[in-house]
DNA sequence: CGCACACCTGTCCTTGTGGATAGGTGTTGT
DNA sequence: ACAACACCTATCCACAAGGACAGGTGTGCG
C-alpha cells in the first residue's frame, strides 16, 4: 500500500471539460499520474485490464454502459482498484446503488476543485472518501420517508399506534376511553387517508414509514 | 475553506504514544499545525474555546468526559469544527454513537501512520473518511436484523406476507390455492413463532424486521 | 355568526377472525 | 421402519371487524 511509484490513475468521464480540469489538477502532482481516460463504461473496463490503475475516478451518468455497471465488472476482476465516484449531484439512487456494486468513495463534481488529490490519496490508502451530503445521506437512510403521516391527525396515530400493538377495537377503545364506534370510526378515516384497503394494510404501511 | 494559514488541529487521547507518534506525523506537514493537545473530554472542549481549532482528532474511550459526549458538546458550540474520530477498534456503537453527534470521519488508529496527514486535509476540505472497515459498516445497517425469520418456514413466511398485503384469510387460501383452514393453521403457527397475541402483532414484527 | 374540522357516538347487518380440536400426506434423516 | 417436521384440511362457535348511515360537541377562523 505504501507508494513506490506514482498513484496511477484513470479517469472516466463523458464531458471533456472535466477532463481538462482533471488534467490540470493533477499534472500539478508528483505522486499521481493520469494514466489513462475513458469517456464510457466499456473503453475502462478494457483499458483496466491494460493500463493496470491504482484508482479510477468514474462519473455515473455515461452513454453506454453506465458508471454502475463498469464499477460492478471492475470489482468484480481487479478486487485491488479503488473506485472514487465523481458525481455531478446528488442522486440519492446512484449513491447506493454505486456502493453497493463496490465503489470506495462518492465525492461531488463541485467539490473536486478544492483538493482532489488528497481525496484521491485518501482513497489510494484504503479509506472511504464522501463528499459530506453523501456521508449525511448514508446516516440517516431514509429521514424523509420516517416524516410520512399520511395527514393522520394525533389521535388518529395514536389509534394506529395501538392497533399495531395488536390492540382489538374495543381495547383500543378502552385505553383511549371512548367508544369501540369511535375507534372504528377513527381506523375507517385512517385506513382512507393512507391510501389502502384494511386495516393490515395500514399497520405495515405505518411500519415500514416508521410511524410506529 | 481555502486554506489562508495552515490547518489547525487538536488532538485528544489518553495514550501518549499517540500523542507522540501524531506529533512526529504532523510536524513533517507545513500546511498542518498541531496547536493543542487534550488527555480527555473536558480539556478539549475548553480548547477548543481558547485555541479554535480547525479539526480535533478524537478518541473516543477516554477517562472522565468521553468522545462521544465531548462530540455532542464541540458540535454543538462550533459547529464549524470537524471532528474526526480516531477508534482503536472497530466499536459498532460508538461509530454510530459519534457519528450521530456530529463526527465527520472515523478512522481506525491502526491506518493513521499511512497518511493522517491527507486525511485530517480531505476532512477539513468538508468531506467525510472513513477507514474501510468503518463504511463497509455503515453500508450495512443491521444485516443481522434482517436475518431475523423467527424461525418461520417458507411456508409461513408466504403467509405473513401475503397477510402484509392486507389480503384476508379467503384470499390468501385462493392465492396460494390451499383452504382457509390450512391459511388459519400456519397463522396460528406463525403468531405463535413470533411471540405475540394477534396477527396485527405478528404483521409489524414481520415489517419492523424487513421480513415483508 | 357560520364554516371547517377534529373528535366523538350510535345502529344494523354481513363477513371475517380466533381458538380449540382432530386429524391426513409427503419428505427427510437416523 | 420410524420419528420428526412441513404442510394440508375440517368443523364449531363466540366474537370482532367492515361498511354504511346519521348524527352530536368543541375549537379556531374570517
Amino acid at each position: 500500500m505504501s507508494q513506490d511509484g506514482p498513484i496511477r490513475v484513470i479517469l472516466v468521464d463523458d464531458h471533456k471539460h472535466i477532463h481538462d480540469a482533471v488534467s490540470t489538477l493533477l499534472n500539478q502532482q508528483a505522486d499521481i499520474q493520469l494514466v489513462g481516460q475513458a469517456s464510457n463504461g466499456f473503453e475502462v473496463v478494457r483499458l483496466c485490464d491494460e493500463l493496470k490503475p491504482d484508482v479510477i475516478l468514474m462519473d455515473v451518468v455515461m452513454p453506454g454502459m453506465n458508471g454502475v455497471e463498469a464499477t460492478r465488472q471492475i470489482r468484480e476482476k481487479h478486487p485491488h482498484i479503488k473506485i472514487l465516484v465523481l458525481s455531478s449531484f446528488q442522486d440519492d439512487a446512484s449513491v447506493h446503488e454505486m456502493l453497493a456494486n463496490g465503489a470506495n468513495g462518492y465525492v461531488l463534481k463541485g467539490a473536486i476543485a478544492l483538493d482532489l488529490a488528497d481525496t484521491i490519496r485518501t482513497t489510494y490508502q484504503g479509506k472511504s472518501v464522501f463528499s459530506n451530503e453523501v456521508a449525511q445521506m448514508l446516516l440517516r437512510p431514509n429521514r424523509d420517508e420516517q416524516q410520512q403521516t399520511f395527514g393522520l391527525t394525533d389521535r388518529e396515530q395514536e389509534v394506529i399506534k395501538l392497533m399495531a400493538d395488536g390492540l382489538n377495537n374495543n381495547e383500543i377503545a378502552h385505553r383511549l376511553f371512548i367508544s369501540r364506534s369511535t375507534v372504528k370510526f377513527h381506523i375507517a378515516n385512517i385506513v382512507q387517508k393512507m391510501g389502502v384497503e384494511t386495516r393490515a394494510e395500514a399497520i405495515v404501511l405505518a411500519a415500514k414509514n416508521g410511524l410506529i
